[in-house]
Formats: C-alpha cells, structure tokens, sequence
DNA sequence: TGGTATTATATGATTGATCCTATATAGGAT
DNA sequence: ATCCTATATAGGATCAATCATATAATACCA
C-alpha cells in the first residue's frame, strides 16, 4: 500500500508527528496520492505495531501532546524494498470513461457537454499544476536536496504532460463531434 | 458510483444476469472500471432494492436458475440523470509516482530499472489496446448501433492517447538519466 | 480416472478510504 | 461577542472493492 510507503518517505527526511504528515502529503504528494487525516492516524498507529516506526510524546502545555515518529531499521529497509519493487498492474478507474462509454444514449449537445466539461477540469488540473511549486517551495528548501528535488519535478512534469495530452485529445474529440463525426441515433 | 451506472448503462441494452454482466464488463469497459464478479452480484441486489432494475428468475434444469434483470423506468432516469452529471474531481491514485517522488533515495541504476519497468508497463499495455477491437467484436455486433460503438472506440483512442504520452515522456526521461541529469547524492 | 473449464449465484472476512464527530486551547478577524 | 483558523489526536460508521470459498451439474481433454 502506497500511503504507509509514502509517510515512510517522509519520514526518512525528518521525524514528524501525524500532523506534520498531513501537511506534508498536502503540499506535494496529494495531487497522486491524497491522504485523509484520521487514516494517517490509523495507519500510524500500524505502522508502530509492524515495528517500521517508533513514537516519543512530546508533552506540550498549551496544545495536546505531540506524537512524533521516527523510522526505524526496519522501516528504512521496508521503505527500500517497496520503492525498487515492481507494483501490481495499475487499475486505473475513471468514471469519466464509463460515461463516455455509454453516452451514445444522449444528445448530441449533451455529450458536448460532456466532453467540455471534461477538457475544463483538465485545463483546471493544469493550471493548479503551475501552483504547485509555489505551493511546495517552503518545503523543498527545507529538505534542501537537489536530488530529492528533482524527483519532486519529474512528478510534476508527468501529471502536466498526461494531462495536456488528454486536453489535447478531448479538444480534437470536440472538433470532430462538431463536425458531425459520430453516427446519429 | 461508476460500477452501478455501468450496469444500468448494459442493462439498457438489453436484460441481464449477473453472470452475462461480468462478461460483459471483460469485454469492455473492464480496461477503466473492472468489475469483480461478487460485487456484481451484490450490487445487482442493491439496485432492485432501489427499483432500478427488475428481477424475472428463469428456471433451468440442469444449472442454478438464471436471474434475468432488467432496466426499470426508475433506472433509465438515474442512468440519464448520471450520465449528464458533472462528476466529482478526479482522484487519481498513482502508486508510481510516489515511487518516483521518493526515489533520490535509490542509486542511479535503480532508478533507471523503475522507469524502465514503467516504461514496459506502458509498453503490454499499449498492446494490449489493440487487441481490444477483436475481443469486442462479437459484443459490438450483438449490440450492432454504430452510434454506440463510436463512443465504445473514444474510449479506446483516450487510452491509447493518455498511455502512449505517458511512455514517450518516460522514454525522454530514461534518457536524461543516462546523460546524468539527476543531482548525484 | 482425474483435472480443468463453463455456467450460475452467493456469503464471509478483510482492507483501504472517506466522512463525521469529538476534544482542547489560543489567537485573530468580523 | 462570535466565528474561524491553527495546533493536535482519535474513534465510529460506512462504503467500495477484493479475496477466498461454497455449491452444483456438465463437458471436454489428457
């Protein structure tokens, strides 16, 4: 499961609490792997169990106690051992496709409907992905490794890259719909 | 939820059992939304609960009795109400990513095997597409609408599109690698 | 004779994820 | 005076999906 390897990631950098976690996914992992508060939490809690990390409390007076994990032997190897393991087949489900798929059943102007509101949530993706540096740049210099950095890039690069092929896609789709292409009812 | 909408989505074709549905769905829509068999099954009772579809036992001999589904009028309103529908944004998991998001940690070799693997991941896949029209062939004729069987192919052409601009930026990528284009640790 | 595939449905257990809510304090904004 | 945000953790309920397993008869192949 990637959440577990991802937090174990992050926590080779530094130790940090179950909050710290949260918000580092938020600036930088979240757009191919959004984590939920509470399961962070949980999968903590896990973790601690399987001996990949280990816990010290914090007291703290004005706040709840801090809880901050660090990785242990065992979590760096689990963490080596994930990160050069071939995964299982991506299963990619995309609900979009499924509308696609039957929406030969309605209008014409209804599935350029489709189509355009799909081509504005990937031009909405997009535009977000030229936040994202902004958005992560405290962090990057606070990690301040150029190798690690270039990485963080290169997932970037990817999720601009795929999904401008998409928009690009979806506005030719739009074209030919325009010009009639698909077969009447 | 896609799985039930795809089921309608067949069911208003023509009836139905649980059985002819996940045959279906391996023919088709399976490349982005595959269906487990128990699932089907329980989702199928769920829906005549909500009187979307319609249950006729047909009883047989020599196999277990087929149940025989079929579309309701209540159903073909949640299916056109769905396929009209914006849908919530995209969350897109991509366990490979978080490995690329961590890998400045692995040694350059490492690196390189992970990307190649993506690559030939990529790679069966793309292949695999283009078996799709002979597995669908006999579907596509049951179903016999030219108009339908537009869209069916729009589904294909997004996937070739998508995969294909996801392995030429990785091909691009290993050779960057190559040429040390990575900060060194 | 044994093994596998096909047709057909179904339940139990578990997992990963989401949503909602709760607790507690402090500071800043309206 | 009230509301929102930030810091910090955590449990309950629910959902979609997966895996394993069960039943039952037939047919085909080695």
């Amino acid at each position: 499961m990637s959440l577990e390897h991802a937090m174990l990631g992050f926590l080779r950098y530094t130790p940090l609490t179950g909050y710290d976690l949260k918000k580092a996914f938020d600036v930088s992992v979240r757009h191919f792997w959004p984590a939920d508060q509470s399961q962070i939490y949980r999968t903590l809690a896990r973790m601690a169990e399987r001996g990949w990390v280990e816990m010290e409390v914090i007291p703290q007076e004005e706040r709840p106690n801090r809880k901050v994990y660090h990785i242990t032997e065992a979590g760096q190897g689990e963490l080596r051992r994930w990160l050069v393991a071939p995964l299982p087949p991506d299963d990619r489900r995309l609900p979009w496709l499924v509308q696609v798929f039957f929406s030969g059943q309605l209008d014409d102007e209804e599935i350029l409907a489709l189509f355009e509101r799909e081509a504005e949530q990937l031009r909405a993706r997009l535009a977000r992905y030229t936040q994202v540096p902004q958005e992560s740049a405290a962090y990057v210099e606070q990690i301040g490794s150029p190798r690690e950095t270039f990485f963080w890039m290169l997932t970037l690069e990817y999720g601009v890259t795929v999904n401008r092929a998409a928009l690009e896609w979806i506005e030719e789709v739009i074209r030919r719909l325009r010009r009639g292409e698909q077969p009447s009812r």
